[in-house]
DNA sequence: TTTTTTACTGAACATTGATCATTTTGTCAA
DNA sequence: TTGACAAAATGATCAATGTTCAGTAAAAAA
Protein backbone atom coordinates (compact mmCIF):
# COMPACT_ATOMS: atom_id res chain seq x y z
CA UNK A 1 0.00 0.00 0.00
CA UNK A 2 1.71 3.32 -0.81
CA UNK A 3 1.49 5.99 1.04
CA UNK A 4 -0.85 8.20 -0.68
CA UNK A 5 -2.83 5.59 -0.40
CA UNK A 6 -2.50 4.71 3.26
CA UNK A 7 -2.89 8.65 4.49
CA UNK A 8 -6.04 8.64 2.48
CA UNK A 9 -7.69 5.64 4.19
CA UNK A 10 -6.82 7.11 7.72
CA UNK A 11 -8.15 10.54 6.09
CA UNK A 12 -11.13 8.35 5.63
CA UNK A 13 -11.44 6.82 8.77
CA UNK A 14 -11.11 10.30 10.09
CA UNK A 15 -14.21 11.67 7.90
CA UNK A 16 -15.97 8.68 8.48
CA UNK A 17 -15.83 9.21 12.80
CA UNK A 18 -16.53 13.16 12.26
CA UNK A 19 -19.81 12.13 9.97
CA UNK A 20 -20.75 9.37 12.35
CA UNK A 21 -20.81 12.38 15.55
CA UNK A 22 -22.04 14.80 13.54
CA UNK A 23 -25.06 11.88 12.21
CA UNK A 24 -25.86 11.35 15.76
CA UNK A 25 -26.28 14.63 17.24
CA UNK A 26 -28.14 15.40 13.79
CA UNK A 27 -31.00 12.84 14.39
CA UNK A 28 -30.95 13.76 17.94
CA UNK A 29 -31.73 17.41 17.80
CA UNK A 30 -31.57 18.67 14.46
CA UNK A 31 -29.51 21.09 12.60
CA UNK A 32 -28.61 23.50 15.59
CA UNK A 33 -27.46 20.32 17.83
CA UNK A 34 -24.84 19.81 15.22
CA UNK A 35 -22.09 21.94 16.64
CA UNK A 36 -18.48 22.08 15.28
CA UNK A 37 -17.70 21.68 19.44
CA UNK A 38 -19.84 18.85 19.99
CA UNK A 39 -18.80 16.52 17.32
CA UNK A 40 -15.14 17.87 18.49
CA UNK A 41 -15.49 16.34 21.76
CA UNK A 42 -17.54 13.41 20.72
CA UNK A 43 -14.36 12.14 18.52
CA UNK A 44 -12.00 13.61 21.05
CA UNK A 45 -10.21 15.76 18.82
CA UNK A 46 -10.21 20.10 18.77
CA UNK A 47 -12.67 22.06 16.98
CA UNK A 48 -9.82 23.15 14.56
CA UNK A 49 -9.22 19.55 13.75
CA UNK A 50 -12.60 18.80 11.77
CA UNK A 51 -11.74 21.80 9.34
CA UNK A 52 -8.72 19.68 8.25
CA UNK A 53 -11.24 17.37 6.84
CA UNK A 54 -14.15 19.13 6.08
CA UNK A 55 -14.67 22.17 4.42
CA UNK A 56 -17.07 23.79 6.85
CA UNK A 57 -20.61 22.56 8.61
CA UNK A 58 -22.03 23.17 5.57
CA UNK A 59 -20.32 20.41 3.85
CA UNK A 60 -20.50 17.86 6.75
CA UNK A 61 -24.71 18.10 6.12
CA UNK A 62 -24.08 17.50 2.41
CA UNK A 63 -22.27 14.18 3.59
CA UNK A 64 -25.18 13.45 6.01
CA UNK A 65 -27.47 14.51 3.25
CA UNK A 66 -26.02 11.61 1.11
CA UNK A 67 -26.23 8.93 3.41
CA UNK A 68 -29.38 9.82 4.63
CA UNK A 69 -30.25 8.73 0.15
CA UNK A 70 -27.78 6.23 0.58
CA UNK A 71 -30.56 4.57 2.99
CA UNK A 72 -33.39 5.80 1.09
CA UNK A 73 -32.59 3.97 -1.89
CA UNK A 74 -31.68 0.90 0.06
CA UNK A 75 -35.18 1.42 1.38
CA UNK A 76 -37.14 1.30 -1.66
CA UNK A 77 -34.34 -1.55 -3.18
CA UNK A 78 -37.35 -3.60 -1.61
CA UNK A 79 -39.35 -2.98 -4.25
CA UNK A 80 -38.03 -4.82 -6.89
CA UNK A 81 -39.94 -8.32 -6.15
CA UNK A 82 -43.00 -6.02 -6.63
CA UNK A 83 -44.66 -7.53 -9.56
CA UNK A 84 -47.97 -5.48 -10.02
CA UNK A 85 -46.88 -1.80 -11.27
CA UNK A 86 -49.69 -0.28 -9.03
CA UNK A 87 -48.97 -2.26 -5.71
CA UNK A 88 -45.04 -1.50 -6.49
CA UNK A 89 -46.21 2.19 -6.89
CA UNK A 90 -48.51 1.97 -3.57
CA UNK A 91 -45.60 0.62 -1.64
CA UNK A 92 -43.16 3.21 -2.70
CA UNK A 93 -45.58 5.60 -1.43
CA UNK A 94 -45.78 4.02 1.96
CA UNK A 95 -42.39 3.51 2.38
CA UNK A 96 -41.57 6.78 1.66
CA UNK A 97 -43.99 8.14 3.74
CA UNK A 98 -42.50 5.43 6.46
CA UNK A 99 -38.97 6.53 5.80
CA UNK A 100 -39.86 10.24 6.36
CA UNK A 101 -41.44 9.77 9.13
CA UNK A 102 -38.93 7.60 10.79
CA UNK A 103 -35.81 10.11 9.89
CA UNK A 104 -37.74 13.37 9.81
CA UNK A 105 -34.45 15.43 10.19
CA UNK A 106 -32.83 13.43 7.59
CA UNK A 107 -35.58 13.65 5.34
CA UNK A 108 -35.61 17.34 5.78
CA UNK A 109 -31.95 17.54 4.53
CA UNK A 110 -32.47 15.29 1.83
CA UNK A 111 -36.03 17.21 0.45
CA UNK A 112 -36.51 20.25 2.45
CA UNK A 113 -32.88 22.38 2.71
CA UNK A 114 -32.33 24.59 0.47
CA UNK A 115 -28.88 25.70 0.55
CA UNK A 116 -27.26 22.27 0.77
CA UNK A 117 -26.18 21.69 -2.65
CA UNK A 118 -25.42 24.97 -3.62
CA UNK A 119 -21.36 23.93 -3.50
CA UNK A 120 -21.99 20.28 -4.73
CA UNK A 121 -20.86 18.99 -8.06
CA UNK A 122 -23.03 17.93 -10.72
CA UNK A 123 -21.81 13.99 -10.25
CA UNK A 124 -23.01 14.34 -6.50
CA UNK A 125 -26.17 16.18 -7.71
CA UNK A 126 -27.22 13.44 -9.29
CA UNK A 127 -27.64 11.82 -6.37
CA UNK A 128 -31.19 12.72 -5.13
CA UNK A 129 -31.65 12.36 -9.28
CA UNK A 130 -31.45 8.55 -9.17
CA UNK A 131 -33.86 8.25 -7.12
CA UNK A 132 -36.18 10.13 -8.84
CA UNK A 133 -35.59 8.29 -11.77
CA UNK A 134 -36.06 4.91 -9.87
CA UNK A 135 -39.64 6.37 -8.80
CA UNK A 136 -40.33 7.00 -12.29
CA UNK A 137 -39.52 3.55 -13.49
CA UNK A 138 -42.76 2.65 -11.67
CA UNK A 139 -44.85 5.42 -12.61
CA UNK A 140 -43.96 4.49 -16.44
CA UNK A 141 -44.76 0.57 -15.41
CA UNK A 142 -48.14 1.88 -14.19
CA UNK A 143 -48.88 4.00 -17.49
CA UNK A 144 -47.94 1.41 -20.09
CA UNK A 145 -50.33 -1.19 -17.79
CA UNK A 146 -52.68 1.73 -18.67
CA UNK A 147 -53.58 2.34 -14.72
CA UNK A 148 -54.05 5.83 -15.31
CA UNK A 149 -55.13 7.45 -18.11
CA UNK A 150 -52.05 8.47 -20.62
CA UNK A 151 -49.74 10.91 -20.28
CA UNK A 152 -46.53 11.97 -19.44
CA UNK A 153 -44.42 10.16 -17.49
CA UNK A 154 -42.45 12.97 -16.05
CA UNK A 155 -45.36 14.60 -15.09
CA UNK A 156 -47.49 12.04 -13.58
CA UNK A 157 -44.23 11.39 -11.73
CA UNK A 158 -43.53 14.41 -10.37
CA UNK A 159 -47.47 15.09 -9.51
CA UNK A 160 -47.67 11.80 -7.60
CA UNK A 161 -44.10 12.59 -5.68
CA UNK A 162 -45.43 16.10 -5.05
CA UNK A 163 -47.88 14.62 -3.06
CA UNK A 164 -45.77 12.19 -1.14
CA UNK A 165 -43.73 14.84 -0.40
CA UNK A 166 -46.73 17.34 0.64
CA UNK A 167 -48.32 14.66 2.97
CA UNK A 168 -44.48 13.87 4.39
CA UNK A 169 -43.56 17.40 4.83
CA UNK A 170 -46.97 18.58 6.55
CA UNK A 171 -46.85 15.56 8.90
CA UNK A 172 -43.08 16.01 9.98
CA UNK A 173 -44.19 19.92 10.26
CA UNK A 174 -46.95 19.38 12.25
CA UNK A 175 -49.46 21.28 9.80
CA UNK A 176 -51.69 18.49 10.08
CA UNK A 177 -52.32 18.47 13.78
CA UNK A 178 -55.90 19.47 13.79
CA UNK A 179 -56.63 16.18 12.41
CA UNK A 180 -57.07 13.55 15.43
CA UNK A 181 -54.41 11.81 16.16
CA UNK A 182 -56.31 8.28 16.03
CA UNK A 183 -57.47 9.04 12.24
CA UNK A 184 -54.44 10.81 10.80
CA UNK A 185 -52.79 7.68 9.22
CA UNK A 186 -56.00 6.55 7.81
CA UNK A 187 -56.31 10.08 6.19
CA UNK A 188 -53.33 10.54 4.57
CA UNK A 189 -53.18 6.93 3.52
CA UNK A 190 -56.59 7.84 1.36
CA UNK A 191 -55.47 11.01 0.18
CA UNK A 192 -52.12 8.83 -1.15
CA UNK A 193 -54.75 6.38 -2.74
CA UNK A 194 -56.60 9.56 -3.94
CA UNK A 195 -53.93 10.57 -5.85
CA UNK A 196 -53.88 7.37 -7.23
CA UNK A 197 -56.99 7.03 -8.10
CA UNK A 198 -57.59 3.93 -6.08
CA UNK A 199 -60.81 3.83 -4.69
CA UNK A 200 -62.50 2.60 -1.63
CA UNK A 201 -60.58 -0.13 0.23
CA UNK B 1 -58.79 58.21 25.63
CA UNK B 2 -57.63 56.41 28.81
CA UNK B 3 -53.80 56.71 29.81
CA UNK B 4 -53.81 53.29 29.47
CA UNK B 5 -55.39 52.67 26.15
CA UNK B 6 -53.02 55.20 24.80
CA UNK B 7 -49.76 53.03 26.28
CA UNK B 8 -51.63 50.37 24.00
CA UNK B 9 -51.48 52.01 21.40
CA UNK B 10 -48.05 53.38 21.47
CA UNK B 11 -46.81 49.80 22.17
CA UNK B 12 -48.61 48.75 19.11
CA UNK B 13 -47.14 51.32 17.10
CA UNK B 14 -43.62 50.00 18.85
CA UNK B 15 -44.45 46.43 17.56
CA UNK B 16 -45.80 47.26 14.22
CA UNK B 17 -42.27 49.08 13.32
CA UNK B 18 -40.40 46.01 14.99
CA UNK B 19 -42.36 43.89 12.82
CA UNK B 20 -41.95 45.63 9.79
CA UNK B 21 -38.21 46.13 10.18
CA UNK B 22 -38.17 42.55 10.67
CA UNK B 23 -40.28 41.31 8.12
CA UNK B 24 -37.79 43.24 5.81
CA UNK B 25 -35.18 41.37 7.12
CA UNK B 26 -37.11 38.39 6.94
CA UNK B 27 -38.20 38.75 2.75
CA UNK B 28 -34.64 40.40 1.76
CA UNK B 29 -32.66 37.18 3.75
CA UNK B 30 -34.60 34.57 5.07
CA UNK B 31 -34.55 33.98 8.78
CA UNK B 32 -30.84 34.15 9.63
CA UNK B 33 -30.75 37.74 8.00
CA UNK B 34 -33.43 38.48 10.77
CA UNK B 35 -31.06 39.86 13.88
CA UNK B 36 -32.09 41.26 17.05
CA UNK B 37 -29.26 43.89 16.10
CA UNK B 38 -30.24 44.51 12.78
CA UNK B 39 -34.18 44.88 14.08
CA UNK B 40 -32.64 47.54 16.38
CA UNK B 41 -30.58 49.47 14.10
CA UNK B 42 -33.14 49.75 11.72
CA UNK B 43 -35.92 51.01 14.09
CA UNK B 44 -33.06 53.22 15.92
CA UNK B 45 -32.95 51.54 19.29
CA UNK B 46 -30.88 49.46 21.18
CA UNK B 47 -31.50 45.42 21.10
CA UNK B 48 -32.44 45.50 24.47
CA UNK B 49 -35.79 47.59 23.75
CA UNK B 50 -37.19 44.44 21.59
CA UNK B 51 -37.67 42.76 24.26
CA UNK B 52 -39.66 45.31 25.77
CA UNK B 53 -42.62 44.51 23.24
CA UNK B 54 -41.65 40.79 21.91
CA UNK B 55 -40.60 37.93 24.47
CA UNK B 56 -37.88 36.64 22.06
CA UNK B 57 -37.13 36.27 18.64
CA UNK B 58 -39.61 33.44 18.11
CA UNK B 59 -42.15 35.18 18.64
CA UNK B 60 -41.64 37.46 16.37
CA UNK B 61 -41.40 35.43 13.86
CA UNK B 62 -44.82 33.73 14.87
CA UNK B 63 -46.47 37.36 14.34
CA UNK B 64 -44.40 37.36 10.77
CA UNK B 65 -46.03 34.06 9.75
CA UNK B 66 -49.65 35.86 11.10
CA UNK B 67 -49.22 38.64 9.07
CA UNK B 68 -48.13 35.88 5.92
CA UNK B 69 -52.04 34.25 6.57
CA UNK B 70 -53.45 37.63 6.45
CA UNK B 71 -52.00 38.14 2.96
CA UNK B 72 -52.54 34.61 1.84
CA UNK B 73 -56.19 34.75 2.75
CA UNK B 74 -56.54 38.17 1.14
CA UNK B 75 -55.19 36.67 -1.94
CA UNK B 76 -57.24 33.82 -1.85
CA UNK B 77 -60.60 36.30 -1.29
CA UNK B 78 -60.56 37.19 -5.06
CA UNK B 79 -61.45 33.71 -5.81
CA UNK B 80 -65.50 33.88 -4.02
CA UNK B 81 -66.30 35.38 -7.31
CA UNK B 82 -65.62 32.50 -9.90
CA UNK B 83 -68.89 30.75 -10.10
CA UNK B 84 -67.67 27.14 -11.25
CA UNK B 85 -66.61 24.59 -8.46
CA UNK B 86 -63.76 22.93 -10.65
CA UNK B 87 -62.60 26.60 -12.01
CA UNK B 88 -62.50 27.98 -8.57
CA UNK B 89 -60.59 25.14 -7.20
CA UNK B 90 -58.39 25.01 -10.45
CA UNK B 91 -57.69 29.03 -9.74
CA UNK B 92 -56.94 28.50 -6.01
CA UNK B 93 -54.19 26.21 -6.97
CA UNK B 94 -52.25 28.50 -9.12
CA UNK B 95 -53.02 31.24 -6.52
CA UNK B 96 -51.76 29.29 -4.00
CA UNK B 97 -48.27 28.07 -5.79
CA UNK B 98 -47.84 32.06 -6.88
CA UNK B 99 -48.57 33.41 -3.32
CA UNK B 100 -45.54 30.77 -2.59
CA UNK B 101 -43.28 31.30 -5.23
CA UNK B 102 -43.61 35.21 -4.60
CA UNK B 103 -43.15 34.61 -1.15
CA UNK B 104 -40.64 31.75 -0.44
CA UNK B 105 -39.38 32.95 2.54
CA UNK B 106 -43.10 33.86 4.09
CA UNK B 107 -44.15 30.65 2.75
CA UNK B 108 -41.40 28.46 4.62
CA UNK B 109 -42.75 30.21 7.87
CA UNK B 110 -46.11 29.37 7.45
CA UNK B 111 -45.90 25.98 6.26
CA UNK B 112 -42.82 24.50 6.71
CA UNK B 113 -41.41 25.73 9.95
CA UNK B 114 -41.19 23.30 12.76
CA UNK B 115 -41.19 25.00 15.77
CA UNK B 116 -42.85 28.10 14.67
CA UNK B 117 -46.57 27.53 16.63
CA UNK B 118 -44.73 25.66 19.98
CA UNK B 119 -45.74 28.57 22.40
CA UNK B 120 -48.88 30.14 20.59
CA UNK B 121 -52.21 29.27 22.17
CA UNK B 122 -55.16 27.47 20.68
CA UNK B 123 -57.00 30.89 19.20
CA UNK B 124 -53.48 31.75 17.23
CA UNK B 125 -53.39 28.31 15.55
CA UNK B 126 -56.85 28.28 14.12
CA UNK B 127 -55.36 30.92 11.77
CA UNK B 128 -53.98 28.41 9.62
CA UNK B 129 -56.93 26.48 10.11
CA UNK B 130 -58.98 28.98 8.85
CA UNK B 131 -56.81 29.32 5.67
CA UNK B 132 -57.38 25.31 5.51
CA UNK B 133 -61.40 25.19 6.03
CA UNK B 134 -61.46 27.97 3.07
CA UNK B 135 -60.11 26.06 0.60
CA UNK B 136 -61.98 22.65 2.03
CA UNK B 137 -65.18 24.51 0.83
CA UNK B 138 -64.01 24.69 -2.51
CA UNK B 139 -63.54 21.23 -2.57
CA UNK B 140 -66.49 20.31 -1.10
CA UNK B 141 -68.27 22.19 -4.27
CA UNK B 142 -66.64 20.17 -6.57
CA UNK B 143 -67.34 16.79 -4.81
CA UNK B 144 -71.52 18.29 -4.67
CA UNK B 145 -71.11 18.60 -8.28
CA UNK B 146 -69.64 15.46 -8.84
CA UNK B 147 -66.63 16.40 -10.33
CA UNK B 148 -64.09 14.06 -8.66
CA UNK B 149 -66.05 10.34 -8.01
CA UNK B 150 -67.24 10.56 -4.37
CA UNK B 151 -65.09 10.80 -1.05
CA UNK B 152 -64.20 12.73 1.99
CA UNK B 153 -64.05 16.09 1.72
CA UNK B 154 -61.12 16.26 4.26
CA UNK B 155 -59.35 13.38 2.85
CA UNK B 156 -59.59 14.84 -0.63
CA UNK B 157 -58.55 18.59 0.38
CA UNK B 158 -55.84 17.16 2.02
CA UNK B 159 -54.52 15.21 -0.97
CA UNK B 160 -54.85 18.28 -3.01
CA UNK B 161 -53.56 20.65 -0.28
CA UNK B 162 -50.06 17.78 -0.12
CA UNK B 163 -50.05 17.92 -3.90
CA UNK B 164 -49.70 22.10 -3.79
CA UNK B 165 -47.73 22.14 -0.94
CA UNK B 166 -45.46 19.51 -2.40
CA UNK B 167 -45.40 21.39 -5.78
CA UNK B 168 -44.80 24.51 -3.96
CA UNK B 169 -41.73 23.08 -1.43
CA UNK B 170 -39.80 21.14 -4.16
CA UNK B 171 -39.64 24.89 -6.17
CA UNK B 172 -38.87 26.82 -3.59
CA UNK B 173 -36.06 24.30 -2.22
CA UNK B 174 -34.97 23.81 -5.91
CA UNK B 175 -35.72 20.09 -5.73
CA UNK B 176 -37.27 20.18 -9.51
CA UNK B 177 -33.99 22.09 -10.85
CA UNK B 178 -33.09 19.11 -12.85
CA UNK B 179 -36.10 19.79 -15.36
CA UNK B 180 -35.61 22.31 -18.01
CA UNK B 181 -35.84 25.74 -17.04
CA UNK B 182 -38.28 26.49 -19.80
CA UNK B 183 -40.54 23.56 -19.22
CA UNK B 184 -40.85 23.71 -15.65
CA UNK B 185 -43.83 26.19 -15.57
CA UNK B 186 -45.81 23.61 -17.58
CA UNK B 187 -45.10 20.43 -15.89
CA UNK B 188 -45.97 21.82 -12.40
CA UNK B 189 -49.02 23.49 -14.05
CA UNK B 190 -50.26 19.83 -15.35
CA UNK B 191 -49.29 18.17 -12.47
CA UNK B 192 -51.50 20.04 -10.39
CA UNK B 193 -54.18 19.16 -13.21
CA UNK B 194 -53.54 15.72 -13.25
CA UNK B 195 -54.43 15.64 -9.15
CA UNK B 196 -57.36 17.65 -10.19
CA UNK B 197 -58.28 14.74 -12.81
CA UNK B 198 -58.13 17.25 -15.18
CA UNK B 199 -57.03 15.91 -18.79
CA UNK B 200 -55.20 17.72 -21.65
CA UNK B 201 -56.55 21.39 -21.59
C1' DT C 1 20.36 12.24 15.81
C1' DT C 2 18.77 15.96 13.03
C1' DT C 3 15.57 17.72 9.71
C1' DT C 4 11.35 17.96 7.46
C1' DT C 5 6.71 16.95 6.88
C1' DT C 6 2.30 16.05 8.82
C1' DA C 7 -1.32 16.23 12.40
C1' DC C 8 -3.29 18.63 15.77
C1' DT C 9 -4.22 22.21 19.18
C1' DG C 10 -6.66 25.87 21.45
C1' DA C 11 -6.79 30.73 21.91
C1' DA C 12 -8.93 34.28 19.34
C1' DC C 13 -12.44 36.69 16.26
C1' DA C 14 -16.80 38.22 14.81
C1' DT C 15 -21.78 37.27 15.46
C1' DT C 16 -25.63 35.45 17.52
C1' DG C 17 -29.95 35.66 21.08
C1' DA C 18 -30.80 37.17 25.46
C1' DT C 19 -30.37 39.65 30.18
C1' DC C 20 -30.40 43.34 33.50
C1' DA C 21 -28.41 47.06 36.41
C1' DT C 22 -28.32 51.75 35.06
C1' DT C 23 -29.77 55.88 32.99
C1' DT C 24 -32.98 58.75 30.50
C1' DT C 25 -37.51 60.37 29.67
C1' DG C 26 -42.18 61.34 30.84
C1' DT C 27 -46.06 62.38 34.08
C1' DC C 28 -48.46 64.35 37.68
C1' DA C 29 -49.04 66.28 42.46
C1' DA C 30 -47.66 69.80 45.49
C1' DT D 1 -41.52 75.27 38.95
C1' DT D 2 -40.06 71.73 41.56
C1' DG D 3 -39.77 67.06 43.38
C1' DA D 4 -40.94 62.31 43.21
C1' DC D 5 -42.32 58.52 41.12
C1' DA D 6 -43.04 55.42 37.01
C1' DA D 7 -42.10 54.00 32.45
C1' DA D 8 -39.04 53.42 28.60
C1' DA D 9 -34.69 52.71 26.73
C1' DT D 10 -29.91 51.75 27.02
C1' DG D 11 -25.68 49.16 26.23
C1' DA D 12 -22.36 46.49 28.52
C1' DT D 13 -22.32 41.72 29.32
C1' DC D 14 -23.03 36.60 28.93
C1' DA D 15 -22.71 32.15 26.83
C1' DA D 16 -22.63 29.92 22.52
C1' DT D 17 -21.87 29.73 17.50
C1' DG D 18 -18.73 28.84 12.99
C1' DT D 19 -14.23 29.64 11.57
C1' DT D 20 -9.21 30.79 11.45
C1' DC D 21 -4.34 30.32 12.25
C1' DA D 22 0.07 30.81 14.69
C1' DG D 23 2.09 27.58 17.26
C1' DT D 24 3.09 22.78 19.17
C1' DA D 25 3.56 17.83 19.13
C1' DA D 26 4.18 13.69 16.63
C1' DA D 27 5.79 11.06 12.95
C1' DA D 28 8.68 10.18 8.99
C1' DA D 29 12.74 10.86 6.40
C1' DA D 30 17.40 11.83 5.98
Amino acid sequence: MSIKERKKRDAGKMRSRILKAAMQLYVKGGYENVTMRRIAAKIEYSPGTIYLYFQNKNDIMLQLCYQGFERFLAHQDKLEKIADPLERLSAGGRYYLAFALENPELYELMFATKEIFKESGPDEESVPLRAFRKFAENVKACLDAGVFSDGQVETTAIALWATLHGLASLLIKGRLRFLPEESLAKVVEQAFAFSLRKRGE
